[in-house]
DNA sequence: CGGTATCCAAAAGGATACTG
DNA sequence: CAGTATCCTTTTGGATACCG
């Protein structure tokens, strides 16, 4: 059946703390848990929540991250089904290192949108036109 | 002449502060921000380093950081040629946040792989054999 | 040495159809 | 609703060859 990539290419060349790193860091890794470190949320409130993630996407990274041990997921007997999914101890606290993260990233936005300008406008300077 | 991808794709569809986080979780961008924590290291220095690394990706990486600010290039105009790389203020600020990350990683791995050794055991229970 | 350019294999990831 | 399975496109990233 299949559990999940998210990066499991090279992983035996690779260190285990690596692997780790990426599923919390990947591009819904991030999302999700951020997301329920708010509040648990059922499957398809997490899809709206996020917004333009497919449901593969979705059903793998909460495995990935389960299967770590940072989600907990909760599936009802009931029809139809009801699955609410939220974060461990464990991963209460690593959505909170990444939430620091990204509320870095954001602060300092304007920083990094600065260094571009600057970076882009040297460039464009000593390569002529041709830029097309 | 083409700078970089590291995900550049469906950048019109996401918030830019997203991109940026991808730029320094990435992975090959984790490992240069961390090294270049420790103190200035020159292109090959960081290759070496790094090792498995191909030259292509570590200057994509290095390029997107430089362009993000978060890396200060610093290429002396002698034969051969020497570069020197180091990191900004702000690429300090984000080495920093980084390597707290991948170290919290990297103490709570006993617990990840706890938890994968009881959810693949469960999972083989239910599932019978046919796990080939 | 420190790259750039090109080609190609592998992986990520979206769309769709189907199921309990 | 909450997935699973399949197909197919896009992106990633390594290998190689060449340049200033």
């Amino acid at each position: 059946m299949k559990v999940s990539p998210m990066v499991s290419a090279h992983a035996t060349t690779m260190c285990p703390s690596r692997l780790v790193l990426e599923h919390v860091t990947s591009r819904w890794g991030v999302l999700v848990l951020i997301r329920l470190l708010e509040r648990p949320h059922r499957f398809s409130e997490l899809r709206r929540a996020i917004g333009r993630v497919s449901e593969k996407m979705l059903t793998q990274t909460l495995q990935t991250l389960e299967r770590d041990g940072f989600v907990h997921r909760d599936a009802k007997p009931v029809i139809p089904p009801r699955v609410d999914y939220s974060l461990t101890d464990l991963g209460r606290e690593a959505a909170e290192q990444v939430r620091a993260l990204a509320l870095w990233t954001e602060r300092r936005m304007t920083d990094v949108t600065a260094a571009r300008q600057a970076y882009d406008e040297t460039r464009q300077a000593h390569d002529g036109a041709r830029t097309r």
